[in-house]
DNA sequence: TATATTTGCAACCGATTAGTTTCATATAAA
DNA sequence: TTTATATGAAACTAATCGGTTGCAAATATA
């Protein structure tokens, strides 16, 4: 079962998870109680998250603090980094558009 | 069948029809033509890819011609901006560190 | 007009998904 | 030690996914 980055943001409840946990470590129970699942489900949510390194643990006792892996959000920016050239490249050519209106306006 | 940009990326082909029509558009037999599938599997991902309006259609005679929506894009690049804010702040944070370093080194 | 090409859609199939319920393990508290 | 709490894993289920085959519609070409 290979587990990549854009799989796992494809679940809406997983993305909430992330957003959930992107300022700080919470436990899968704290999780939980945020959404209207179970605590089990869940878990298999932060299992997919670990296994695509996504998140991290850190075990307090009885308890697991589960955080952001933020570098790996990067390889999302990374990816989306060939199409904002594009759409950059799309802004300056409308830009030099409008501005050629406006000279012809101003003669 | 609520489609979203999160969902149509998390599959590697469409992934990879976006990227090969991002920039010059193309017809399906010609996209199908790239992959090691049936053209109607193409298709079907062009109907995924069009339901959540990151591809847009432009008819000419019998064939046509599909094209990346990249304003669609940048839903994801505005997603990832909560992250990135993350990050960066990391980044500082980071570099802050680094530079009270040196300047111990330096004293 | 008859034939070929381009395309989308429906029906079906095996694999995967997200969820639930149940259970086992480990740690903390009484 | 006994009980309560926190967690993960296994087994199961309904729904969805990505793919195929077969067919119909529309347009171009002979």
């Amino acid at each position: 079962m290979r587990r990549d980055v854009f799989q796992a943001i494809a679940d809406p409840t997983r993305r909430a998870i992330i957003t959930l946990i992107a300022l700080q470590a919470m436990t899968p129970n704290t999780i939980a109680e945020n959404f209207n699942t179970t605590r089990q489900a869940v878990s298999k949510h932060l299992r997919i998250l670990t296994e695509c390194e996504l998140v991290k643990q850190e075990q307090e006792g009885r308890e697991i603090y589960y955080s952001l892996e933020i570098e790996k959000m990067k390889e999302l920016d990374k990816w989306l980094n060939q199409f904002r050239k594009i759409w950059e490249t799309r802004f300056n050519q409308l830009d030099k558009v409008l501005t050629t209106i406006k000279k012809q306006k101003k003669c």
